[in-house]
RNA sequence: GGUGCCAUCGCCAAGUGGUAAGGCCGCAGCCUGCAAAGCUGCUAUCCCCAGUUCAAAUCUGGGUGGCACCUCCA
C-alpha cells in the first residue's frame, strides 16, 4: 500500500514498524457539542484505512481518543448546570451513536484524558526532568520550544521575528512565544486534579503523546506508531507540538506517517459557529439515510477539501442506489465467498493512498457488465455467483451496500404511506390484469403523488422512494 | 504579512511525462401496454502566457482566480 504522507509531502510504500502489524492513532473528538460533518469526515476517512489494511492482511490496532478534559466542556457544563460527566457522557454516547449510523466501525482502543492522567503527568515530569519544559511563578508548565531542534520540523513552518518578539513582550511568563502550556494551574475553584505540578488541567496537545504511550508505542523502535492522522488543521499545531513532546520526552518519534484529511465546507463556506452554518451529524441523519452520507462523504479523495452541498449529495445518492439495485436484483439468492479479478483490482486501487474514485468507478463498471448480462437471457449461474460475492467485498471493504435492499429505497416513509402503497399497487395489478390502462395509470400517478416511483419487474412490483 | 494547497466536460471527480477513467445531468435507441429500472451509443485536450522535451493536463518560470493554516477546531 502506498501512502501521502503529510510530513514528506509524498507518497510513500507503507512499510509497518512490526511486520504483519499496523498500529493506527487518530486524534478523535473534544465532547463538548454535537458531532458535524467534519468529525464524520475524518472518522470515515479512518474507519475506510483500517479497512483497507485489514484486507491487506494486517493486524490493526486502531485508537481514537476522547478529550474530556477542556475548557469547552467546562464552560458548557456551567451553562447547562450539569456535571461535567453528565455532559461528556452524553456526547461521547451521541457521537458513538452517529457514527454507527454512518457505518463507522468503533477502534480497538478508545482513550479518554480523564483515565490517562497517570500517562500525562509521567510524560510532563520527564520532560521537565530533561529540561524542556519548565514551571512558571504562576504554576503553569510549559514546553520550551527552543531546547527542541527539530521542533516545526512537522509543518515546516518558519517563525516569525516579528510576531515572536511581539508576543514575547505580551506574554512574560513564557520563554518563547512558541512555548505551549503542558500544564495549566487553575485556582479559581472549578474542576482541577492534583498533579505533582500542583492543581489544575493538562494542556490539550500532552494527552495525545502521553495516551499514545500508554497504549500504543512499541517498545524500542524508532517510531511509537505507524500512523498518525487528523484533520488538516491539526497539523499545526496540535500535531507539531505532539511530535515534540514524544520526541523530547522518550528515546523516539512519535509516527512513521502522518495523514491528514481535507475540510468539509457547506455549500463553499467554512463549517463555523460564528457563520452559524455547522451542519450536524445527527441533523443530516434526520433527512439522509446514513449510508448515504457515509457514501457521499467518502466519494471525493480524502485529501481533498470537501464541499457539501444537496445536489451532489442527490446525484451521489444514485450511485450507491445503484448498488443496491443489483442486491434488489439478486436477492434471496445464496453466495459463497470467492475471489474474482474484481475484487482484486478493486483493493489495489484503494491500495493507492485510498483511491476512492477509481474504486467508484471500477464498482460502476461491475455493476453495469453485470446488469448487462443479465439482460440477456440465459441461467448466469456463475455470474450471479460472481456477482454476489463481489457485492459482499464491496459491503466489508467500503461498507456499502450493508442494508436490505428494499429497506434502503423506503428511508423515510411511513408505515400508513407503506400501507397505502401497496394497496395501490394491489389495485393497479388488478387494472393492469383487466388491461384498463387508464385505470392503471391513474393509479399510478396516485402512487407517484406519495413520492414513489414504481417499477414492474418479473418478480413483481416494487417501489422506491424518489 | 508569512506558509502551503488547488484550478480537468453544465455539475461532481480520477489521472501527475506517452497522447483525457467513472458518476450525475442531457440527447438518441433497445426493453416496456405506457412508464420506471436496466442496457447500448453520443458529448472535454485539461485557467492564461512562455519554456523544457521526440512527447505535457502532467515538469519549469510568470500571470490570473479560488482556498486553507498561522488562535480553539476533524
Amino acid at each position: 500500500m502506498t501512502l501521502f504522507d503529510s510530513v514528506q509531502k509524498t507518497k510513500r510504500l507503507f512499510i509497518p514498524l512490526q511486520e504483519g502489524k499496523v498500529s493506527l492513532y487518530v486524534c478523535g473528538p473534544t465532547v463538548y457539542d454535537d458531532a458535524h460533518l467534519g468529525h464524520a469526515k475524518s472518522a470515515l476517512v479512518f474507519d475506510l484505512l483500517t479497512k483497507v489494511l485489514k484486507a491487506d492482511g494486517y493486524d490493526v490496532t486502531y485508537a481514537r481518543n476522547i478529550t474530556d478534559i477542556d475548557d469547552k466542556i467546562i464552560l458548557k457544563a456551567q451553562e447547562q448546570k450539569k456535571s461535567i460527566q453528565e455532559i461528556t457522557d452524553f456526547y461521547t454516547d451521541a457521537f458513538h451513536k452517529e457514527m454507527q449510523a454512518i457505518g463507522v466501525s468503533r477502534p480497538d482502543i478508545e482513550p479518554k484524558a480523564t483515565e490517562s492522567l497517570d500517562a500525562i503527568y509521567q510524560l510532563i515530569q520527564s520532560l521537565i526532568d530533561s529540561q524542556h519544559a519548565y514551571k512558571t511563578l504562576e504554576g503553569d508548565v510549559y514546553f520550551d520550544t527552543s531546547s527542541d531542534s527539530a521542533y516545526l520540523s512537522l509543518s515546516k513552518r518558519v517563525q516569525d521575528e516579528d510576531d515572536k518578539l511581539q508576543r514575547v513582550e505580551s506574554s512574560s511568563n513564557k520563554k518563547n512565544s512558541a512555548d505551549f502550556a503542558l500544564w495549566k494551574s487553575v485556582k479559581d475553584g472549578s474542576v482541577t486534579f492534583e498533579s505533582p505540578f500542583g492543581s489544575g488541567r493538562p494542556g490539550w496537545h500532552v494527552e495525545c503523546s502521553a495516551m499514545i504511550e500508554k497504549h500504543m508505542a512499541c517498545g524500542n523502535k524508532k517510531y511509537a506508531l505507524d500512523i498518525h492522522g487528523g484533520g488538516a488543521d491539526l497539523l499545526f499545531p496540535h500535531h507539531e507540538n505532539e511530535a515534540a513532546q514524544t520526541r523530547c520526552a522518550t528515546n523516539h518519534d512519535l509516527a512513521n506517517y502522518w495523514m491528514h484529511n481535507g475540510f468539509v465546507n457547506i455549500d463553499g463556506q467554512k463549517m463555523s459557529k460564528s457563520l452559524g452554518n455547522s451542519f450536524f451529524l445527527k441533523d443530516a441523519l434526520k433527512v439522509y439515510d446514513g449510508e448515504v452520507l457515509r457514501f457521499y462523504l467518502l466519494s471525493t479523495h480524502y485529501r481533498s477539501n470537501f464541499n457539501f452541498n444537496e445536489e451532489d449529495l442527490l446525484s451521489s445518492k444514485k450511485r450507491l442506489d445503484k448498488i443496491y439495485r443489483l442486491k434488489k436484483r439478486l436477492f434471496g439468492l445464496s453466495h459463497e465467498e470467492k475471489t474474482t479479478p474484481f475484487q482484486d483490482e478493486l483493493l489495489k486501487a484503494l491500495n493507492d493512498d485510498l483511491n476512492i474514485s477509481s474504486s467508484l468507478a471500477l464498482i460502476d463498471e461491475m455493476l453495469s457488465k453485470a446488469n448487462e448480462i443479465l439482460d440477456t437471457t440465459g441461467k448466469h449461474k456463475e455470474l450471479k455467483r460472481d456477482t454476489l460475492s463481489n457485492l459482499a467485498y464491496i459491503e466489508k471493504l467500503l461498507g456499502f451496500g450493508v442494508k436490505n435492499p428494499f429497506e434502503y429505497f423506503q428511508f423515510g416513509v411511513d408505515e400508513d404511506t407503506k400501507t397505502k402503497i401497496a394497496e395501490l399497487i394491489l389495485q393497479r395489478d388488478e387494472a393492469k390484469k383487466a388491461k384498463d390502462f387508464a385505470l392503471s395509470d391513474k393509479i399510478r400517478d396516485e402512487i407517484l403523488a406519495c413520492g414513489v416511483n414504481i417499477m414492474d419487474t418479473p418478480q413483481g412490483t416494487f417501489w422506491e422512494k424518489v
